[in-house]
DNA sequence: AATTCGCCCAACCGCAGTCGC
DNA sequence: TGCGACTGCGGTTGGGCGAAT
């Protein structure tokens, strides 16, 4: 026996959204607030999974999401903070705002994938690809050569600790010693990652 | 003008973590 | 303590659209 489907999917529109679907659930979500993402389509007269609805309102119906095209400064931003954290996008949306995670996922793969590697570095290690390189380097690759250190001098060192709910309850987080990830400065505080705090200086990531 | 190609992004899917009973 | 329900995340897909031919 499988897990349960999410909803009822032979009721259930599928594909793009209408004007008149996204007007229901924004009217539904001033209401009523943001939870209960299962009860909300039939509350809100929907024929949507909760899943559905809540991709739906966080990837483009919340009203402070910022539109438009990434800024050269959230370009660095994401290398930055993808050369420290992975593909964990909900943690890189969360330091810029107005930004998803989708939309920064989505960018990632269509723009900055590319420009790391006409950059001459690896998108996921951000390691220079080809690194048996022979002799006569170029200014451009010294150049990459000098990122690459950048981003290595940030001496970054992450220590996970407990979620607040381990904190609260007996028997966890105590019992368990600490997780530390040695990746530089900055720590993420929670299994849920919910933020991302310096260890020492900050200087190297100014604009976080 | 018609067709093909490639890019972009909204949306879907499956899995894992968390919560409550 | 175990189990089912629910939520959130990351990977993937596919439709729309503009550029190229």
């Amino acid at each position: 026996m499988g897990r349960s489907p999410c909803c009822e999917k032979a009721h259930t529109n599928k594909g793009a959204w209408t004007k008149e679907e996204d007007q229901r659930l924004i009217d539904y979500i001033r209401a009523h607030g943001e939870g209960c993402w299962r009860s909300l389509p039939r509350a809100a007269g929907l024929l949507r999974c909760g899943k559905s609805c809540r991709l739906r309102w966080i990837n483009y119906l919340r009203p402070d999401l910022k539109r438009g095209n990434f800024t050269e400064e959230e370009d660095e931003l994401i290398i930055k903070l993808h050369a420290l954290l992975g593909n964990k996008w909900s943690l890189i949306a969360g330091r810029l705002p107005g930004r998803t995670d989708n939309e920064i996922k989505n960018y990632w793969n269509t723009h900055i994938k590319r420009k790391l590697i006409s950059r001459g570095l690896d998108p996921q290690t951000h390691r220079p690809e080809n690194n048996c390189t022979s002799s006569g380097t170029t200014d451009e690759q010294q150049q990459q050569q000098q990122q690459q250190q950048h981003i290595q001098d940030l001496n970054l060192e992450l220590s996970i600790g407990p979620t607040q709910s381990e904190l609260t309850r007996p028997n966890s987080a105590e019992s368990r010693p600490q997780q530390q990830i040695f990746a530089g400065n900055w720590g993420l505080r929670g299994a849920n990652c919910v933020e991302i705090v310096p260890l020492k200086n900050t200087q190297d990531i100014s604009l976080l």
